[in-house]
DNA sequence: CCGGCTATGTTGACGCCGTCAACATACGGT
DNA sequence: ACCGTATGTTGACGGCGTCAACATAGCCGG
């Protein structure tokens, strides 16, 4: 059905265009300036200049400047869910235990993994707030998504909650439900951090907060001890 | 050291502008637009044509269209906050007990309180969803704002935290940052609601999601009983 | 009571944006 | 070899935010 090949995939250079990968080229400006001036930086004919290319070139691939926005905001999404995923690798390879207090208890690498991932989440919105808020709001109409295939950040979330349902940490009450509500506790702090009065707060004390967040968290989702 | 009056207050009416409200008259139709468009949709040559005024008339009383959206917004929150107090008021006005199963405790009513403000705000995200938007989006840089007096809602959740402070309900490990958390999660799952996945469910289910999330914030910040 | 000063509003223009229609071109399959 | 189609270009339109220059209205000091 195609006539022209897919992208070339060999010169990784420009090649002077025709027959490139102008929409990855197109998105990924977008997605730098999105990067500094957040989603209403996402210019279509700045996007195209960057690339070099006509204004409405951009048009043979992105159906209007909002499709274009989506996709940065798709690419974001990635980013995010990369920067979590990392960090939920990251504390729960930790086999050896170092000096922390207590972690014999069952499910206290998935509790780790918890913390790790809520952090990250909060990590990516305050160096990437360009990107965050980009993907952060909900274009007009977001419509229907399926979560853990759509949005993978939210599979992370959900795949620690599932290890801590596993061992029997999580509470029925609150179980059903648990995903979401972490989600947008630390979905708000994020942005009550960002253009919320928390903007103006020293880091330290945003540390803290994180803190007691997350322990409002936990013990609303966990099994009481 | 100001020539003319301020708003004459005697004519309602318009009066045939010159000398007349005309900046409350350019917010309100923004407020219309916010209303029915989201932020975006606040742009200064509608709102100019609306009130029958050219579009440059605007910047005699405001320095730019940020400035309009940013009052806008202003009047956005004190809408929300208006819907708060009101919330907070009819849950708190309920000396006879009617049919509750366990209302003898103390505090009760503050707990109850919190529920009906967290209730309030959700209730505005999704039956003003563009208004909510607006005061929601925080312009490039908020800057420094005073909570209790910029943003009057916030002065309502305060207020019943520390009711339930006053009556040592609330867990003193979580208490400090007690008001941002809680704000955090509503606000959180208010926006998951507006343009996140939640946007595709049904009501009833949605108000199943508001429960868990409450009684995670609830079994969170207050002292275990 | 009146002349003028200032607050207020208008006109016209500029540059930027998103988008459309019409036109040009380079591939790649037949 | 050719022709169709996917791709990119040019030019234009209307709408936006904003500025400079101009017009007016109404209060204040004389």
């Amino acid at each position: 059905m195609s006539v022209h090949p897919a992208p070339p995939a060999d010169a990784v250079v420009a090649r002077a265009y025709h027959h490139g990968h102008l929409a990855e080229a197109l998105r990924d400006a977008g997605v730098e300036l999105a990067r500094v001036g957040g989603p209403d930086a996402v210019v279509l004919r700045e996007a195209a200049r960057q690339v070099g290319v006509s204004a409405t070139a951009a048009y043979r691939h992105f159906d209007s400047q909002t499709a274009l926005v989506e996709a940065v905001k798709q690419r974001a999404l990635e980013y995010l869910a990369e920067h979590m995923q990392a960090a939920a690798r990251a504390a729960g390879a930790r086999p050896d235990g170092a000096g922390s207090s207590a972690d014999a208890l069952p499910g206290a690498a998935a509790v780790a993994r918890l913390e790790a991932i809520g952090r990250a989440y909060l990590e990516f919105a305050l160096t990437e707030p360009g990107l965050f808020r980009t993907f952060c709001i909900g274009l007009p109409l977001m419509g229907d998504v399926d979560l853990d295939s759509d949005v993978p950040a939210f599979g992370v979330l959900t795949g620690v909650l599932e290890e801590l349902a596993a061992d029997g940490l999580l509470d029925p009450a609150t179980a059903q439900w648990a995903p979401i509500s972490a989600w947008a506790s630390v979905h708000g702090l994020a942005i009550l951090c960002l253009d919320g009065p928390l903007s103006v707060m020293p880091p330290d004390e945003l540390e803290a907060i994180f803190q007691g967040t997350l322990r409002m968290v936990l013990s609303g989702l966990l099994v009481r001890p």
